[in-house]
DNA sequence: GAAAAAACTTAATCAAGATCAAGAAAAATA
DNA sequence: TATTTTTCTTGATCTTGATTAAGTTTTTTC
């Protein structure tokens, strides 16, 4: 199950059969329950955490009380509040299991440890850190520049496998706005 | 001018003078004028920019034909089109000071040749990187759990000298609303 | 397979913020 | 200093998407 990380970790950065030994005894492997958090707010955030398979949603929830997804964590991504992460602080974000999942558990300990023993790692994670904020970035961009039914439909046509795995709400929180606003754009068609 | 970078490193890994000369080895400074563009949309991203003084945005145009900033580039803030440096491929956004400012330009070779050198610049990074896009995160949550007033009242208590020193119809866009919001939400007050 | 829970739909009303347009003020430049 | 350019303001109108509420369909669970 783990060699879907290791898949990943060679897209970026090439490792040799030790390397590998070495990655993997730092990491644990942890089946989430469909409903289950690995994270809730008010928490620390203890871990970084590669779906290897299922798929998660990361919310917070807002002044009015609703939730609001800020991302979604599917195969080969890896999850987690960084900030919380980082600073030892309470996290302020919810990470949730939307099906039965399987994820590889980074501690921050086994993190650095890592990090120190094999600087091929921190390349990685640099890379997996910039892609990430390349498309928080990206993301921003589709909120100021397309409507909402411009949003549904780009989402759609990008991962037309993926809308049909996650309930509408999900999708539609996702992408800024309310059920009611997907449900009337899915009846034009 | 440049120890405004060393210093900035310098608060993530530690670095000895040998150390610091071969990181100054990989860089040169620029004078940016006052509106002057250092990346175009339509070009490829060669660089990556630490500002050592002075101020940038980066921006793209929309559909609407409307400029619309993604982020500002302060004091002690990389800034570049990441995907396009990374890609080589044309880049869709501007970058472009907003006050005559300097730069450390650090081109994509030499940062790789940085990294191969000295594992700690790969850390260094690293850690950049994740402090962006958790920062990009926390600017989506605003997005998402904000008025345009709360928006502009967070911000004005966040950075006051900053707003200062940016026309307002920039901070508007990069609030995310109109500078005719801008205008009525001051009036308030 | 019946009951309960979760997810989706539809329609009416409402509100935040966009757009448009014109003028005023401030800043840059000759 | 005069003048051109840039930035900011104000008010009227319009639009997108939010809210509310009730009913329907689908999925889960017992």
């Amino acid at each position: 199950m783990v060699q879907a990380l290791l898949n990943h970790v060679n897209r970026f950065v090439s490792l040799n059969t030790d390397e590998q030994h070495l990655l993997l005894d730092h990491l644990s492997v942890r089946h989430v329950n469909k409903k289950e958090h690995i994270l809730v707010a008010g928490a620390i955030c203890t871990a970084n955490y590669f779906v290897l398979n299922g798929c998660f949603r990361m919310y917070f929830i807002k002044e009015s009380g609703q939730e609001q997804i800020v991302q979604f964590g599917l195969n080969n991504w890896w999850i987690s509040d960084l900030t919380s992460l980082e600073s030892g602080k309470p996290s302020g974000f919810y990470i949730q299991a939307i099906e039965d999942a399987n994820v590889a558990v980074l501690t921050k300990q086994n993190q650095e440890l890592l990090f120190s023993s094999m600087p091929k790692a921190e390349r990685y994670f640099r890379l997996v850190m910039q892609k990430a904020y390349a498309a928080s970035l990206m993301r921003l961009q589709y909120l100021f520049d397309l409507s909402a039914e411009e949003r549904y439909h780009h989402f759609n046509t990008a991962y037309p496998e993926f809308v049909q795995r996650v309930p509408q709400y999900m999708l539609a929180s996702y992408l800024g706005f309310t059920p009611e606003v997907l449900s009337k754009i899915r009846a034009k068609k």
